[in-house]
DNA sequence: ACGAATTGTCATTAG
DNA sequence: CCCTAATGACAATTC
């Protein structure tokens, strides 16, 4: 029975003493594993061998990232254009169903209603006895070198020798091959509540929603899909929305293939990439050990495995980080409008404050000036004043025994509210 | 040509 | 110990 341990070790045995091949780029450099595995291992499927440069992370990553071999170019044979029809089309389809979702996440090739784990899969994974060697790890910058330096030399990849360095790139990948969940979903709320008046926020639903259409051919607009893509199904085969028109050069089936199940098909590899990578670890060894695979048919298996794993966990995670952000925006928003009530209701405060003190002015006057000593005689208020005392009593005090830490107010301001009732 | 955005991948860490 | 999710970082690509 395999494990992903032992395909592991099924790299190191190939690619020597670093062990897991794909992860490393000095592996890479020194021309094996993966490079083996996804290109050279297959010398009659050129295709595949250039998807494999084209693929950041063949099986491993120094020789394969080959910028200059364009999945275009081998898709599309005998054409300039670095965007394939099927490209075009899958662009347009996967942006305008994803747009119309919404906002930024309709950036988002995978739909996002998934749940953001698998989690459950470990759960029965079996043991392997056989030792898992992490790879050494590589540093990047390394494996960039390496593969660098396979494309500068034409060496250890094929694809030297055809890369044309000006053409660019072209991903037929199709995110759904992952499986992961349900179209259209999530992101309904609109972010543009969310980040309010905010102008500043960066993720505005603008952005996206014009993109992918410019440079678009009108004959493009018309193939769009508006569905929603479904989850890829268990054949493996990508859910890239299909192609109604003209590209009849190659099967339709060969140009949805992601890089990944070129791969796979390269090396003959008997599992559907779909279930390499969304199997549970039981099933999936159970899978596995129907079948004598060689090492760089379970090397690649690996690292279709985690790079489907990843891709979807990188989907989420970015999907999480714009929720947060908008979440936040959110936050602002609530804040500065809580900020404003709070300013308004201190304004209204200070208004009413002065309200009273003005009526309690009033009150004092007129309570003062009703005031009459023995004689009959109006106090002045330069020499009384009224102050409240401990127990509510009012009590008219002259001036001179007031407290000398008080400074002398003003009869128009006492401090307590004068009883007319108690006078003394 | 340049920069921002998007996406895939790798490395690493933590559960 | 193994597997996987999460995430920062990078590179390639797209716009």
């Amino acid at each position: 029975m395999y494990t992903m341990r032992m395909l592991d070790n099924g790299n190191n045995n190939t690619s020597g003493p670093t062990g897991a091949a794909a992860l490393s780029g000095v592996q890479t450099a020194g021309g094996t594993t993966s490079s083996a595995t996804g290109v050279t291992t297959l010398p009659g499927v050129t295709d595949e061998r250039m998807d494999a440069s084209s693929d950041s992370a063949v099986s491993s990553m120094g020789s394969e990232r080959v910028p200059s071999l364009s999945d275009g170019e081998w898709m599309e044979t005998g054409s300039n254009s670095s965007h394939t029809q099927a490209d075009s089309h899958y662009t347009m389809d996967y942006a305008s169903n994803m747009r119309f979702v919404f906002f930024n996440v309709s950036k988002y090739r995978m739909s996002y209603d998934c749940s953001y784990s698998v989690s459950g899969r470990n759960a029965g994974s079996p043991r392997c006895q056989t030792e898992r060697t992490m790879p050494p790890v590589a540093q990047k910058k390394h494996q960039m070198f390496a593969k660098r330096y396979f494309q500068e030399q034409g060496t250890g990849s094929p694809l030297g020798a055809t890369a044309h360095p000006t053409t660019p790139m072209k991903y037929d990948y199709d995110s759904h091959t992952v499986g992961a969940g349900a179209p259209g979903n999530a992101y309904s709320g609109p972010i543009e509540g969310a980040a309010g008046p905010q102008p500043e926020i960066k993720y505005s639903c603008s952005v996206d929603f014009t993109r992918h259409q410019s440079g678009r051919s009108a004959v493009e607009h018309v193939h769009h899909n508006h569905t929603y893509h479904m989850p890829a199904e268990s054949s493996g085969s990508l859910q890239r929305p299909v192609s109604r028109d003209k590209k009849v050069r190659k099967s339709e089936s060969e140009e949805h293939l992601t890089r990944d199940e070129k791969r796979a098909r390269a090396l003959n590899v008997p599992i559907p990439v779909n279930d390499i990578i969304n199997l549970p670890m039981d099933e999936f060894n159970e899978r596995l050990s129907k079948y004598d695979l060689s090492e760089a048919q379970l090397s690649l298996i690996r690292d279709i495995r985690r790079r489907g794993k990843n891709k979807v966990a990188a989907q989420n995670c970015r999907k999480r980080k714009l929720d947060q952000i908008i979440s936040l925006a959110d936050e602002v928003k609530e804040m500065r409008d809580r900020k404003m009530r709070l300013i308004r209701e201190r304004e209204f405060m200070l208004i009413e404050r002065q309200r009273v003190k003005d009526k309690f002015s009033q009150l004092y006057r007129h309570v003062f000036q009703s005031l009459r000593d023995p004689d009959g005689n109006q106090y002045h208020p330069y020499e009384y004043s009224l102050q409240q005392s401990a127990d509510g009593n009012v009590l008219l005090v002259p001036r001179n025994q007031t407290n000398p830490h008080h400074p002398r107010s003003t009869a128009m301001e006492p401090k307590t509210k004068p009883d007319p009732e108690h006078k003394e």
